[in-house]
DNA sequence: ATATATACATACATTCTTGTTTGTATATAA
DNA sequence: TTATATACAAACAAGAATGTATGTATATAT
């Protein structure tokens, strides 16, 4: 029984990187094999060759699946027209992907997978190049959030736009990182809402 | 010419560290053989063998190099007494951090190794624990010194010390990676103190 | 209806990597 | 001074893991 038709073969390769993701959460990256995740697709690795190129390509095709939606998704709360003030824009930009995060099973096991079970070596150290060139546009993203606040004199402080963004960005990768590794989610899954609200509050005024 | 004196040996050893801190760095952990470890240091495996259990071994040696007089330096910093404000002693012993990394070459490759060139799984995977109860332990110092900044009436905001310390350290952390992920510098190196002092000036009165 | 490309499974060859075993020269203890 | 443990080197054995080559049944195009 072989051939399928063009569906069956479109589930074969969703199955294969369900699976890939799967065996690089449990294993890490460098001790999945193509086995392994052929044997957890229940194919060959036949078929994980004939969808992918290798192991890195399977990866990419995970990464991609997650990030690239993601950057839209973050840039659009944080431009589009709102009738909230900006300060309560960036609050909930935060938020959202904790919220995306906790209810996105796929989102949260890439990205336990790209922090903590992947080392950022040869083909994988162009990946650090997208990470800081996002985190840079979503720093420009929250920047301009604050300088409308500025402009509404809703800040507490004489803090420049940029300052404040570097710091709140530093603030939600830090937080990003914590609650990834705090996998039993005692210190900082449960609370991450609470530590956003809060450290944007800092900065409003009263 | 076998069997070298206690020193010699223990020079070794050393030489197995240093090369394998260098081999990680370079090549991951995971692709880092015990082979390439000992061509560096220029013995043979025999060598690796005899002073090290495994690969994991290595790693843990490496680690609690930096990491075990670590803990203590960050300790004295916060709690020793000083002349100087709580915020500023903060402030300093956040700085001081980035000062070794920038000063210590052997502290710099293994927070690089420990951060993206590590996959936190199986043996590795307590790791995680400890840096979950390091980190606890650091907000626990940091909010001394915030209450002692509040006594003293040196916040310009309501927020429990708590809640500043969690702020702060998230900040710190998230510093870190971006620090070790910018190998260039441009973006987050050169300027780290700087938004060090900003992330504290945002919370000292006037 | 037939030819061809597709979607895999199976088999093979090669290269790494690891752990262990064995050998050995020499500090060092007795 | 001799015996023994030390600090390695060298050789060995076994199992992974990878990439490729080959086989094959069947959609699908013609």
């Amino acid at each position: 029984m072989v051939r399928k038709t063009k569906e069956d073969a479109e589930l074969t390769r969703k199955r294969i990187i369900n699976s890939a993701r799967a065996v690089f959460l449990a294993r890490g990256v460098s001790r999945s094999t193509l086995e392994h995740i052929a044997a957890h697709a229940e194919v060959t690795r036949g078929a994980v060759y004939w969808h992918f190129k290798n192991k890195t390509d399977i990866f990419h095709a995970i990464r991609d699946q997650v990030f690239l939606p993601l950057i839209d998704r973050m840039d659009d709360s944080l431009t589009l027209a709102s009738n909230e003030d900006p300060l309560t824009q960036i609050e909930n930009s935060l938020c959202v992907t904790f919220d995306d995060l906790n209810n996105n099973i796929e989102m949260r096991q890439t990205y336990e997978i790209m922090m903590i079970k992947c080392e950022y070596v040869d083909e994988f150290s162009l990946v650090l190049q997208q990470i800081l060139s996002n985190c840079s546009s979503i720093t420009g993203k929250i920047k301009l959030a604050y300088e409308r606040a500025e402009a509404q004199n809703l800040l507490a402080c004489k803090h420049t736009p940029l300052a404040l963004a570097l710091d709140t960005h530093l603030f939600f990768g830090g937080l990003l990182h914590m609650w990834v590794k705090d996998a039993d989610g005692s210190m900082f899954r449960n609370q991450a809402k609470e530590l956003i609200k809060s450290h944007i509050n800092l900065r409003r005024k009263q």
